[in-house]
RNA sequence: GGGCAGGUAGCUCAGUUGGUACGAGCGUCCGCCUGAAAAGUGGAAGGUCGGCGGUUCGACCCCGCCCCUGCCCA
């Protein structure tokens, strides 16, 4: 299997559909937004009539007020993956978010959930406050409070409801930079910064062109504001707020704009820490070949 | 031509009755990240305080002239 990996806009998409054209593969989704049903113009997910005839997976399958999860993503794209290699075709994973990306391809085992819990130390975290769920950390887990910022809330309390939940402690189940499959290859899209700024700026316009605050206008009236993890998408979130009038249009347009930029940065500086991915020039010429020579190295198609 | 307001970090603006700019937000840069991840989080760099001259031990802050921007009057 491949995965396709690199920042927003790099042009993975494309690079995607010529490696799955040459290596007779299928698209599998690892974008966590492209998850959401209906969110197509601001996720720039492809549409059904330029996929080339490539059956691409786990594309809309989660309604907006739905929150994705990692864990349940795991899943369905390892049942995916292996259906994949049942009918030998090679599964070409395309997607952003180096988390859900991992979760497939890496030895990435997550502790689970219980509602219940949760929402006892989300009340209070709302009542008392990080500093005091930290102090708590601290003495059920030590060595996890020392990695944890005081103030980041949200990692506490995942913290603490791993120990809770598990009786170790929470580093104890902390995935590994190990592949669980064994034929496994990464292409990244590497690109310039200027020239990934200038792509987002012109990509957000067009977005903006073929009717994104419509859509978001649409979903809203799904529910999009109820979804916990939907609403916080990269141009929804910011259109919404011009909806709610929080912003003008514009301000919402900019917003997005820099939003989007400090996203691609923060994906870049996720995937470049994994050495085990073959970087590729987004305009080398011969991007296809390079790529498709790192999968038939590890793969026999 | 005259009057008023303003010219301080890349941007929007605070600030000092004259004593080395306590600046802030946003942006930028560098990190962290483990069942919400297009989310969440920590830090750093950046200023000849419009220009020139004067007063003063000392001026971003006072005085003069000039330049630029906005508004008003002619």
């Amino acid at each position: 299997m491949v995965a396709v990996v690199g920042p927003t806009a790099a042009g993975k998409t494309e690079l995607s559909l010529d490696l799955a054209e040459r290596v007779g593969g299928e698209v599998v989704n690892t974008d966590s937004m492209q998850l959401y049903q209906g969110m197509d113009i601001g996720t720039a997910k492809l549409p059904a009539a330029q996929r080339r005839g490539v059956p691409h997976h786990l594309l809309d399958v989660l309604d907006v007020t739905e929150s994705a999860s990692v864990a349940e993503f795991q899943r369905w794209a390892r049942a995916v993956v292996a259906d994949c290699h049942r009918r030998g075709v090679v599964p070409v994973l395309v997607g952003g978010s180096a988390l859900y990306t991992r979760a497939v391809l890496d030895r990435f085992e997550f502790p689970g959930t219980d509602p219940d819990l949760r929402a006892r130390l989300e009340a209070e975290l709302a009542e008392h406050g990080a500093e005091a769920l930290h102090g708590r950390l601290r003495e059920r887990d030590p060595d996890a409070a020392a990695r944890i910022i005081p103030s980041n809330g949200r990692r506490i309390v995942r913290a603490l409801e791993v120990v809770e939940l598990t009786g170790r402690p929470f580093r104890a189940s902390l995935p590994q930079q190990r592949y669980v499959y064994d034929y496994a290859v990464q292409v990244g899209v590497d690109i310039p910064r200027p020239v990934l700024d200038e792509r987002i700026a012109a990509r957000v316009q067009s977005m903006w062109d073929a009717g994104l605050v419509e859509e978001v206008r649409r979903l809203a009236g799904r529910g999009l504001r109820e979804g916990r993890t939907a609403s916080r998408a990269l141009g929804y979130q910011q259109v919404l707020a011009f909806l709610d009038g929080q912003l003008t249009e514009e301000q919402a347009h900019e917003r997005t704009v820099t939003g989007t930029r400090r996203f691609a940065r923060r994906q870049d500086s996720w995937f470049r820490k994994d050495p085990r991915i073959t970087w590729v020039g987004w305009d080398n010429p011969e991007r296809v070949e390079v790529a498709e020579r790192a999968v038939r190295a590890v793969v026999q198609v």
